[in-house]
DNA sequence: TACGCCACCGGAAGCGGTTCCACATTCGAA
DNA sequence: TTCGAATGTGGAACCGCTTCCGGTGGCGTA
């Protein structure tokens, strides 16, 4: 294997000066680096990033930790974590607990190795104590989708979605309006099913209408789950709701999937509306707000980048854009207003 | 922050001692070896990596090349390869080259770094320099879904699937089958495409029946795709296949989708197999063959580790299962006997 | 009793870079 | 012309850990 020290006698200097040469610290005359260069090529010489991150102190490497990198979320976000972090030159180091599976191995084994520049977490509920423990790391640290304290984090108004997929469907005219959503206790999503079904409440109660408990389900993120749930919401022709209000596209789906088998025509006696623009829900015709989240790691990752000082150019600042992400309704036809002549008498 | 020379200082013994005592490497006394690890978990040492790897030349690293971590497929066979790697231990450096965008760098900067133990990837079409730079570094190698001269590979047997799908049709009496698949000339995906196309080809020839190209059409994996594609292959009554055998299951969705748009019914006027066993496939009832994907993580995982000489218990011997998965045909009810009363002439 | 073996341990040499420091040149300003 | 600063370079310390090598001391055996 060949080390600087072969690239330093070849080009004739010293191996302080190739260093210097090849790593752009520090001065070199002009000819000399390009001797340097010219021997690296040559010699197909490659730094040992062992060697060099233990001497300076930095890995170039980013670490991700996210519960389930199957889930079109996560895998989502990751994809604009990816981009950015190749990009600069970092590498990534992929963190799955897998649901809380390996939770505790990654926070205490894996993470506390050093080896991290830095650290985006997603999704990610933590404790004081795993706090503190990430905190004592002394690298810089993103959250995305959970505010921390000491921690920078990258939230969208979770609140605010719940309200607005709602006050389309008030604002289109219904008054029997249901809700999906996710477990409030779950340690995934975490406060995220709470504000959004809390953002659901406020604006029915804001519209004097009815708030029926049964009305207000819980399902995880999925769509089959979503399908099961749905069934028996909109079971009884004289007791369902003419809109429903998910948590998410894949909860939509399901919704919609249920609908139809159950013979309900969609709008027309129901109106669904998702949260997230999932690439499927073009194909379902489904009104949904985007929340960007590509975009989201996108920017968790160029904050972090930003903090590293290896921003790319254009983004100096401190942490651009974090906690201020952008919501944007994309309406289709999943939704309208409710047709009274196609609903049976509501009891 | 402390080191392995604290430890030392701490238990009263010799920085190589110590160093023996915590890696397990060596003789050290029984009570040494206690008082060794008590003084670390009290001053709470861990080990720097770099250092760690510097002085062994191994990394406990394992990279992980693939074109679009927010695909299904590539995700959930990240899925199955994470559990396994993070339970032996080591760290998981993710190079998503997305979708080619990044890919010469990540295969000349990237991977050449020396910092890890192994690569695995997923769906790359490699070329011969490719090859070869990869095995210069030295590092076993394991390749999902493709077979490398001198690399080892976890295949599927693309025809096969392609002829199970078909043959299940044909069983069924179906005598207009219209296949969707890839692109042959994708760089993602390459062989598969193109074998599994080749798959339905021998099972209808052997079949006798007639192979219209107009019935024999190119989409890529998505749903949305694959929807575009079905409504002009289903667009026409008198000329139109009365099964479709798909590449993937998020291709046979699509076709659903659109045949429901259509106003035809799966499955009386339409039978559609897909591939995969995705998990929306239930809720679509969709006939499906399953290539157990999160599966393929874990055996080329274990191959690997077991390559490296960390597998789990049990697993041992040469690069166990490898080549050989099992396909599994999950019958639903998107496919069944074509019915001819549902169905006008055929011209 | 003497010897060899073995378990245990410490000193020190790496692993492959980076960077501090010292030194020699060159150059501009006083 | 002289002096200080800036520039370019090499020697060597150092990053933190592993492991080779050699030196103890205890034990079993001849």
């Amino acid at each position: 294997m060949i080390g600087i020290k072969d690239v330093a006698r070849a080009a004739g200097v010293s191996q302080a000066t190739a260093s210097r040469a090849l790593s752009g610290r520090g001065s070199v005359s002009e000819q000399t680096r390009d001797r340097v260069r010219a021997a690296a090529a040559d010699l197909g010489f490659q730094v040992s990033y062992h060697a060099s991150s233990l001497a300076t102190g930095r890995s170039r490497n980013i670490g991700v930790v996210l519960p389930y990198v199957n889930r079109w979320y996560f895998s989502t976000v990751l994809g604009g974590l990816t981009r950015q972090i190749i990009d600069a030159g970092y590498d990534l180091t992929l963190y799955d607990f897998r649901g809380g599976l390996h939770r505790q191995s990654v926070l205490n084994d894996f993470l506390l190795r050093k080896r991290l520049d830095g650290v985006i977490t997603v999704g990610l509920r933590l404790d004081d104590a795993d706090a503190t423990r990430l905190l004592s790391l002394g690298i810089p640290i993103v959250s995305i989708g959970g505010s921390l304290p000491g921690i920078a984090s990258l939230t969208v108004d979770e609140r605010a979605i719940g309200r607005l997929t709602a006050d389309h469907l008030v604002s289109l005219g219904h008054t029997r309006i249901a809700h999906i959503g996710g477990e409030h206790e779950s340690d995934l999503y975490f406060h995220i099913s709470r504000s959004r079904r809390e953002g659901y409440h406020a604006s029915v109660d804001a519209a004097g209408l009815e708030r029926r408990s049964a009305w207000s389900v819980i399902s995880d993120y999925t769509v089959n789950s979503a399908y099961a749930v749905a069934k028996s919401l909109l079971a009884d022709p004289h007791n369902r709701p003419t809109a429903v209000c998910c948590a998410s596209d894949e909860m939509a789906i399901g919704v919609i999937l249920a609908a139809r088998d159950l013979g309900l025509h969609v709008p027309e006696q129901l109106s669904v509306i998702g949260v997230d623009n999932h690439p499927l829900g073009a194909v379902f015709q489904l009104t949904t707000i985007d929340q960007f989240v590509e975009e989201q790691g996108t920017r968790a990752a160029l904050a972090l980048l930003d903090e590293l000082g290896d921003a790319q150019e254009g983004s100096s600042g401190v942490l651009p854009g974090l906690s201020e992400l952008p919501l944007e309704m994309v309406v289709r036809s999943s939704t309208a207003a409710p047709d009274e002549t196609q609903n049976p008498t509501f009891q």
